[in-house]
DNA sequence: GATTATTCTATAAACGGTGTCAGTCCTACG
DNA sequence: CGTAGGACTGACACCGTTTATAGAATAATC
């Protein structure tokens, strides 16, 4: 497969390379005529110029490197959507990495982030990663990061995360408010930042209502499969009249299992989840969630990295941008 | 951010790029001694070969390019971890793109492939695209194709398909020996070929039990948000007992347009999906689903995609892989 | 001691573009 | 008529790497 290049063109015009490339480029000094010629003859030969060369000779990729949990998830599929509308807007590829909920991925997918020499890194932290030294000597040797959902305070940047403190409050507020007394928390692995945060909002509303915080109430579930029905069998000795579960992944695993059970919701347990599943309102039974603006975040984030490439703004403090999120109440919370 | 070039390694030692480069690659013509030293100092400062620097010599980028119409689509984001599950395994990045069933966006998304010189694409249409000129033109000039899913006869390559023949079939049968006679049709847009072997099935399984073939029963079905609903409204007139909908993405339109008309599912009408949807089992009703091999299509397929690339074979016969799928019944169709 | 292998290393071209610099014309002005 | 300047184009270096070829130094052979 043989490509167009700008010295086919100058050969057939009896031109040099630079001058076919100043006349690509629309060079106030070359001659209209020669202009005429060379883009003519160009569009004839539907020549395109190869970014490859353009990325050696400017030292960048035009691409970012997105590194995910896993593509397969609602939260992170409509937040890819929202990066790479931003990102194709303003010229830039988008290459996609899922670290599957694994810290040796995450290292692995981020060497080849390095060798792939992208402009920019937009990730959220997989379940298992408690050490972020891989993260810290990329931002350090200048690659500019944002992060977003998951992250990490141990790295200065731009971060873009959902009100994961305040949708807790209002998910727990509501449950509450619906005479719920025995409110358990199942939430994700303790070292994340979403799980911290969910935590400190569960908390807090408990607090606000005079409700005593049991600590027997609060686990931490991994992401496999059977996971959260081991979990649902511990909470269920403490006879808990609510679950609020703090991870996306996690809300189905524990329907199914409380359907296993044949626990009815929510006349003996109330169900409320972290999710962005479209099909939520078609469950059984319709399963109340706390939503996050998935696709903003994305946006946002990557609008901070491309500015943060392009250097648009000089040694700005960075910013951490938190987004609001929706209670949505359906039939598994009332 | 200053990365370490073969340069770098040579003005150090005070050795020439062409030794260094050698020695790196461990040439039989380079002093061990040399390359000991090389090999350390390259080692120390962590040096990685410019990947964009050997792309424009070896012309070719060592990525391939995917097409789908949705990533939040469970179908195509398993078929996405199938590909690259074999693509990084030999070696390639992956650069996905999104069509979001739209024609124009696909015709975009191949020019962005085109200049992004990847090394070959992987492809399942959109659900616009009845034009295939586009990939055509792209097949001849060189560059390898596999199709995955939604194919075309127009273009002469390696194709993966699901048996959908079959699974419409089994999916028909199985409703009618539950005793459904008015088996209604829901179907993706009547060019795609998905929805040509599906017909056909349905067809078939029909014929094989006497029942007629009720035109007014089959209808095709575009991807909008109610087009689900208004497609019900009109079928409903004509009184099926049971929907096969054979398109991933309809059936939780469906679902929830039959669920807001308080049908009852199975008693008044049966419901068969086409999909691969993970919570189908958590649904209300649990829905009844032929469900696609889907990451063993991408797997499939990048692998076919790789050994055309890498000429493995010479001039074998494009050959079309179907797979088979499977029918999980639930209480939808029962 | 001269010639020939052998062993190692350097020079240079190439991949496809861009940008700097140095011309070569031609025109116009003093 | 000399020259300054404008208009236009070409030669060349460079980005980071590989590789063909040339060359130098040493060792082995007659």
């Amino acid at each position: 497969m043989h490509t167009v290049t700008i010295k086919d063109i100058a050969k057939a015009l009896n031109l040099s390379t630079s001058t076919v490339s100043r006349a690509l480029r629309d060079s106030y000094e070359i001659n209209p005529e020669t202009k005429r010629l060379v883009l003519e003859y160009a569009e004839k030969l539907n020549y395109r110029p190869n970014p490859i060369a353009l990325s050696l000779k400017e030292n960048r990729s035009r691409s970012i490197g997105i590194i995910v949990p896993e593509i397969a998830n609602h939260f992170f599929s409509q937040a890819i959507n929202g990066i790479e509308a931003i990102a194709y807007n303003r010229g830039y590829h988008v290459v996609i990495f899922q670290s599957h909920e694994s810290y040796e991925r995450e290292v692995v997918n981020i060497q080849h982030i390095v060798t792939r020499r992208v402009d920019g890194l937009l990730i959220s932290l997989s379940g298992h990663t408690t050490d972020v030294s891989h993260l810290k000597e990329l931002s350090q040797s200048g690659l500019p990061i944002v992060l977003f959902d998951r992250i990490t305070d141990e790295i200065d940047t731009h971060k873009v995360v959902a009100d994961n403190y305040e949708g807790a409050f209002k998910a727990v507020e509501h449950l509450i408010l619906r005479g719920r007394k025995r409110i358990a928390l199942i939430a994700s692995p303790p070292w994340l930042s979403i799980t911290q945060e969910r935590l400190a909002g569960y908390k807090a509303a408990l607090e606000k209502h005079g409700l005593p915080i049991d600590e027997s109430l609060i686990r931490y579930c991994d992401f496999g499969v059977d996971e959260a029905s081991k979990t649902i069998e511990q909470l269920l000795h403490f006879k808990p009249d609510a679950f609020f579960i703090g991870s996306d992944r996690l809300a189905l695993g524990c329907l199914a299992a409380l359907k296993e059970r044949k626990i009815n919701i929510p006349k003996d347990i109330a169900l409320l989840g972290f999710t962005n599943l479209s099909v939520a309102g078609l469950l059984d039974p319709p399963l109340s969630a706390v939503s996050q603006p998935a696709f903003e975040m994305g946006h946002t984030a990557a609008d901070l990295l491309l500015d943060l490439i392009e250097k648009k703004q000089r040694a700005l403090p960075f910013r951490t941008i938190r987004l609001s999120t929706e209670l949505i109440i359906r039939a598994s919370s009332m």
